[in-house]
DNA sequence: CTGAAAGCGCTTACAG
DNA sequence: CTGAAAGCGCTTACAG
């Protein structure tokens, strides 16, 4: 590989003026800038990261924290910051959280503490106290998506405000038997959304003066397959719904193909609605509210190379996430008794 | 952050020791090494990855291009390579192959030249000529997935046998009206892979002694909604088929919900196969060849990890990718006419 | 605007 | 088995 005074030699000028010219730090005439840019190109030097890291204390390298990698919201946020970091000349290591707790530990205390990285972008993680810690200590800056985590600059959607605007929207059509499918204990896990998305529903539903029904509420794992189960038992009662909302389209989606199987038209006989902005969303025509996820990606690598290099108004960008009511076919006025 | 010669004071020892006992490499007593490792713990001391990578030229990190990030197949090998590599120890650092030639150039000029990995997998990308060339002159070991391609080592299943084993499922079960989805043209960018399926398909057939019909051919784009909507197509004839292969799971997952709005009961009057081990393919009972993607992933990981450390029999390795038809619900026995 | 030189924090021949 | 020292390839005060 071509090294600095290879270029240095064939520019005619120092080391010092290279690494000045092609980093863009510190003052560089024009013409000594051109003629090392032209040196650098014809030579196809790029800088080394070990050595430039090392000398410069900076990685041009963001650590990317994630809990599954093959999951469909978790793959579209890296998707985001992947491609937003990249523009920026940015490197991404990543790091997958595995179930293991010896193989966790490994990762905070070992792989994060290589100072491989500028910066870190945890996605829908929720963090021990202890790890919390260990990140802080770290001393680069840390940005949560799906928080909030105390501990952390967090970017978050508001779930309670997202799961009663789905519900709004059910009871804006005139239903009144609306069922949720929701997530059982052990899946609370990422900063407790499926509690704050219940919230919201029970707080749509005591708005309107609607009585909540035991009955009316399932759990799931925000698998499509756990949505369809979870929908089942909710259709098989007497009373059955006219509508679900689910806190996931991947759960809406089961919701739907288990009302078809029994032989109930959505959304003349039931509306679903979920949360997300799924992919699949489009073909089964669901309803949901979008998230954003991608976007969600871009904008947590944006924030991160705020807090590396911008001024001083990183503090001014909002850590709200936008989402919105995406009105497709599975909902429609409730059907008439 | 901690430095090397803390710990050499700490553990009575020079700096040069410290390293030896840390990385394993060099002769050190026993009794020294309890020490160093202790006096590391005690202050959490972690090595410096540019400064190691700077004196060694070893980088413990990994490259992984990716054409997406979110699309199930690369984000499930994806999660096999990641998985493989936490465990010996390597970081992996991410290039998405971007849709933006100006961008991809950027990759294979500058991200990948900044010695920041030891070896890099290559995740089904066709590789322009001069991008081969970027890559070879990178001096580092360089595994592709999903191949194969004559300038790299490569893993790969055998798409035609894959493709064979599906269609014999299918004429093994009386059916001669077997349509197939395969890719439009502009899809058949990683490999040639539809291509080999559709080769396997016909294959099939030909040895059958079953004429083609070209009405029973259908392009889509791999997702569930062009699965679909071919299959609507293929459905729409007069003298539709008994059965459907399918060159993605995910298409004929589509064709399983194009049937059954037609009131075609699956698998009594239309069977239908994919190709994948896609993770709702036991939901929808589909039967498909799976490949294992997950552990596609693993074994580029120990590939590549093979070509960097291991002994001489590397070669030994062979290149072919399992497979294996998994019969579940939606294929059976042709109607009887 | 430019250069000489120290230094970033390790690793590894070399010598003992 | 262990240590002193050179060196990995850059960046950046410092001086001019």
């Amino acid at each position: 590989m071509v090294g600095i005074d290879e270029v240095a030699r064939r520019a005619g000028v120092s080391t010092a003026t290279v690494s000045r010219a092609l980093s863009g730090r510190g003052q560089v005439s024009a013409a000594t800038r051109a003629r090392v840019e032209d040196a650098a190109a014809a030579l196809g030097y790029v800088v080394s990261a070990s050595a430039s890291s090392l000398a410069s204390g900076r990685t041009r390298n963001i650590g990317v924290v994630v809990p599954y990698l093959d999951r469909w919201f978790f793959s579209t946020v890296l998707a985001g910051v992947a491609a937003a970091l990249a523009r920026h000349g940015y490197d991404i290591t990543l790091y997958a959280v595995s179930e293991d707790p010896a193989a966790r530990t490994q990762l905070f205390r070992t792989f994060l503490r290589r100072q491989r990285v500028d910066g870190i972008i945890a996605i829908s993680i929720e963090l021990g106290e202890h790890e919390s810690d260990e990140l802080a200590r770290l001393g680069i800056p840390v940005i949560g998506i799906g928080g909030p985590n105390a501990r952390l600059t967090s970017l978050a959607v508001d779930d309670v405000a997202v799961a009663r605007l789905a519900t709004e929207h059910l009871i804006g059509l005139g239903h009144r038997a609306i069922a949720h499918i929701g997530a059982s204990p052990e899946f609370d896990l990422d900063f407790h959304i499926p509690t704050h998305r219940r919230q919201g529903f029970e707080l749509a539903l005591a708005e309107a003066g609607i009585p909540m029904r035991p009955d009316l509420w399932e759990p799931a794992d925000f698998t499509i397959e756990g949505g369809f189960a979870a929908a089942q038992r909710l259709l098989d009662g007497s009373e059955h719904p006219t509508a679900i909302f689910a806190a996931s389209d991947e759960m809406a989606i089961g919701a739907v193909l288990a009302a078809r199987e029994r032989g109930l038209r959505v959304p003349e006989d039931l509306s679903v609605i979920g949360i997300d902005g799924h992919e699949l969303g489009s073909f089964f025509r669901l309803t949901t509210v979008d998230q954003f996820p991608k976007a969600q990606g871009e904008r947590a690598a944006e924030a991160i190379l705020t807090a590396l290099e911008g001024s001083e108004d990183a503090a001014a960008t909002t850590p709200d996430l936008p989402f919105e009511l995406v009105q497709r076919g599975t909902t429609a006025p409730a059907p008439s008794r």
